[in-house]
RNA sequence: GCGCCAGUAGCUCAGCUGGUAGAGCAGCUGACUCUUAAUCAGCGGGUCGUGGGUUCAAAUCCUACCUGGCGCACCA
């Protein structure tokens, strides 16, 4: 428990004093027949009628015997009008004298024009629907504290309403998605968020246990593995949208638990990925924001498809000027040391070439573009090009200098698949605790045989910073994961 | 994990090279019946992130730790 100051007591004092005079301080149902909004958007036909608002009390302005108030809703504010000579006295008493700023509210009152010219509602009465015990934030410059904002996430809301319109741009985001995929057919799926293998992507993941049956889980860390086998199961168009873990770092670009969408076609492949992935983020901004040009961070994106398509190695070539194509693996790592690069002995020229690729080309790809034909070491469930096993059927979206999406063509093949886990576990055996695990009964899966598939993993959150303009991925995730504090603040 | 920066009233911030903490908003008292960052007059409010140290004296200097931000690393 922290130390009660004053303003808490305060407001503990007025609630005591409500108490006194028969009024009740949390009230329940309260019926409404407008929201703030609405009385704004329809005043001509409203003016001069009853209306019953509810809301949050965020400023008042005494002006002796008549007072004005902002009330604040889910959508925007109104302002109140209170005088002494239409509530009476004793209301009056109650509204100047033991509400607060933060107090919840029900009104009846008439729509009328102040001389100002400002929409507002002359109230006739008011209830009390739950008294506030903590000061809110600053009414002009809010909440700034990025460690509060993210950790009373509550209050940020409350004092900065264009958070909460990130947080509707997110669930337009979430829907327009679901309405692309179902109306192509696709079938949304749930899939275990548990898993006694933790597979589908390179990296580390939480563990944690299961009493009953005494059993190690981990936490999934891609949903690829599951969906697939329903590929096999016969289901042939199949989407997840959910939250996958991750037990990596946390920066501006990651946080430890994520949403992820991944779909799979059967019988399509990576190119018909590309087409859909350009497609479906186009729809979803023109659904969510009315427009494919977006400003990101001072830039203008064109999402607008299609987007420039261009090979990995291409890529490498036009930022950097080297071709790696004819390099031996000595060459590259030369070459690579060559653009500046410090390099781990041992790495394998896919590797070598996919530091280049980060390294020098990442960075630049500001507008929408895909990477193509990424290498096979780095690319365990992809499939091979025919004409260079060397590299794979893979693309990865770019938007802003970052990756959006991941998708390839399907590995079909459980021999090629087998030989890729064993060359992982080689890899995790040599210390590498990112790499794949084996799944023998996602193997078992593909034995019975997998129809040729194109897949796609999209990250949802880096999606809807870019609709949001949002900096930080803690920005569009409603409470990002904090380290906990004594005083109890936290949610995590 | 490493580096840089930050933490002062409920909130937003000021506080120079050490001299014992200040503003605005919010709160309280009073005035005011069309204001809107209302206005006017007055009042209260602080373990200066935490613990050590230097000093006659520390918000200020040193140090360790806590929390956060940004960058790097890790990472798709």
């Amino acid at each position: 428990m922290e130390a009660e100051n004053e303003l808490i007591r305060v407001r503990k004092e007025k609630l005591a004093a409500l108490r006194q005079l028969g009024v009740e301080p949390y009230g329940g149902r309260f019926e409404r027949t407008h929201s703030t909004q609405e009385v704004i958007c329809n005043f001509e036909s409203l003016e001069g009628r009853e209306v019953a608002l509810a809301g949050r009390l965020m400023a008042v302005r005494e002006h002796g015997k008549a007072t004005f108030a902002d009330l604040h809703d889910q959508a925007g504010r109104i302002q109140l009008y209170v005088r002494l000579d239409r509530v009476g006295e004793a209301a009056y008493r109650i509204f100047t004298q033991l509400l607060d700023l933060g107090d919840i509210l029900g009104v009846r009152g008439t729509v009328f024009r102040t001389r100002r010219g400002e929409i507002s509602v002359e109230v006739g009465d008011f209830n009390l629907l739950c008294k506030s015990l903590r000061p809110l934030p600053e009414k002009w410059h809010g909440l700034k504290d990025v460690d509060l904002r993210y950790r009373q996430r509550y209050l940020d809301l409350i004092v900065n309403p264009e958070v909460r319109q990130v947080f509707f741009t997110r669930a337009k985001v979430l829907k327009a998605v679901r309405a692309f995929l179902d109306r192509r057919g696709f079938v949304e799926v749930e899939t275990p968020t548990m898993h006694t293998i933790a597979g589908g992507a390179a990296a580390r993941p939480f563990i944690t246990h299961h009493n009953a049956l005494d059993l190690d889980l981990y936490l999934r860390i891609a949903l690829e593995l599951h969906l697939k086998r329903l590929l096999v199961g016969g289901i042939e168009k199949v989407y997840e949208m959910g939250r996958i873990f991750r037990n990596e770092g946390i920066s501006t670009k990651h946080n430890p638990e994520f949403t992820m969408l991944e779909l799979y076609h059967a019988y399509a492949d990576y190119h018909d990925m590309m087409d859909l992935l350009e497609e479906m983020v186009a729809f979803v901004a023109q659904e969510a924001l009315g427009t494919t040009k977006v400003e990101y961070q001072g830039e203008v994106l064109d999402l607008t498809p299609p987007w420039p398509r261009i090979t990995m190695l291409e890529a490498i070539k036009k930022y950097t000027g080297v071709d790696f194509a004819p390099l031996s693996q000595e060459e590259a790592r030369r070459a690579a040391e060559g653009l500046g690069l410090e390099l781990e002995p041992g790495l394998s020229r896919g590797k070598i070439i996919n530091e280049v690729f980060e390294a020098a080309v990442e960075p630049h790809l500001i507008q929408p573009v895909f990477i193509l034909d990424y290498p096979v070491d780095i690319s365990p469930l992809a499939k091979k090009r025919e004409d260079n096993p060397e590299f794979t059927y893979r693309f990865e979206a770019f938007i802003a200098g970052r990756e959006l999406a991941n998708a390839f063509s399907e590995l079909n093949d459980p021999l090629d698949q087998r030989e890729r886990f064993e060359a992982q576990l080689r890899e995790r055996a040599a210390g590498n605790e990112e790499a794949h695990m084996m799944d023998e009964d996602f193997l078992r899966a593909l034995e019975y045989g997998m129809p040729p598939a194109g897949g796609l993993g999209m990250g949802v959150d880096r999606l809807v910073m870019i609709l949001t303009d949002s900096p930080s991925i803690r920005d569009v995730i409603l409470f990002p994961t904090m380290r906990p504090r004594e005083d109890g603040d936290s949610h995590k």
